[in-house]
Order: C-alpha cells, then sequence, then structure tokens
DNA sequence: CCCCTGACGGGCG
DNA sequence: TCGCCCGCCAGGG
C-alpha cells in the first residue's frame, strides 16, 4: 500500500472517464496520450482493471479497426449493448463509422 | 532467470 | 479489410 506502482493504471482510467456518450476511442490513442512510454497493451491491461475495480465507460475503448475486442471479457453482449444504448451502432462485433465516432484525447483534450 | 500470454499497433502484400 | 510477423511491457508459473 504505501507503494504506488499503479500510476500508470489511475492515468488511464482518468482518460476513459472522459471520453463524451456516444464516442469511442482506441487503446493506441490513450497510449500516445499518455506519452507512449506505455504501450498499448498496457493500456488493455490496464483499462481491463479499471473497468472491474472503478466505474469506467470501458466498452468505449475498443481497438483500431473498431472492433469489440474486449466484449468476450464484459460477457455475453453487454459491451455491444452498452454502445448500442449510445446510438453507437454494431455490425458484427465491429463499430460502425468508426472513423467518425472516433475520439482521440491528444487531439480533442489538447494537453 | 526463462518462457508464455495478453481488451494492441504498425508495416507489408 | 484481412492475414502474417514483430515490437511493446508487465505478470504468472
Amino acid at each position: 500500500m504505501p507503494k504506488e506502482k499503479y500510476n500508470f493504471f489511475d492515468d488511464v482510467f482518468e482518460v476513459a472517464k472522459l471520453i463524451p456518450k456516444g464516442r469511442v476511442t482506441t487503446y493506441g490513442a490513450i497510449a500516445v496520450y499518455l506519452g507512449t512510454r506505455i504501450s498499448a497493451r498496457m493500456v488493455g491491461w490496464a483499462i481491463n482493471a479499471a473497468a472491474t475495480e472503478k466505474d469506467v465507460p470501458a466498452h468505449r475503448v475498443v481497438n483500431r479497426a473498431g472492433l469489440l475486442t474486449g466484449k468476450h471479457h464484459f460477457g455475453g453482449n453487454i459491451m455491444q449493448n452498452l454502445l448500442e444504448g449510445e446510438n453507437i451502432k454494431i455490425e458484427n462485433d465491429k463499430v460502425r463509422n468508426f472513423t467518425e465516432l472516433f475520439w482521440d484525447p491528444s487531439k480533442e483534450l489538447n494537453i
């Protein structure tokens, strides 16, 4: 508990909360926003833990292809259901109009 | 210390 | 867009 080794966990956690409703982002975009020092894989690892322990809209985070890679971890079609509840169309486990719905933190937040 | 795995991404064809 | 290969970093056995 004295050691805060999960610093980047919290970083991903904050960024994920900033994702606007009805928008999606990618693991790589978050990694770049945090400084590239962490790989996109670590972002997925972190967001997984964050979503489990915190209330993070992890369903708005998909891979670069717009594929709902984490849907299996949500269980059933929970992830797809949440996205469709935000007017995001899902087709064949992929986000429809992904490029338009894509929300880049380092571009939109400009930090 | 070594090896494998993982919600990934980029390059190439 | 898809398939294949490689680099990325941390954790578990």
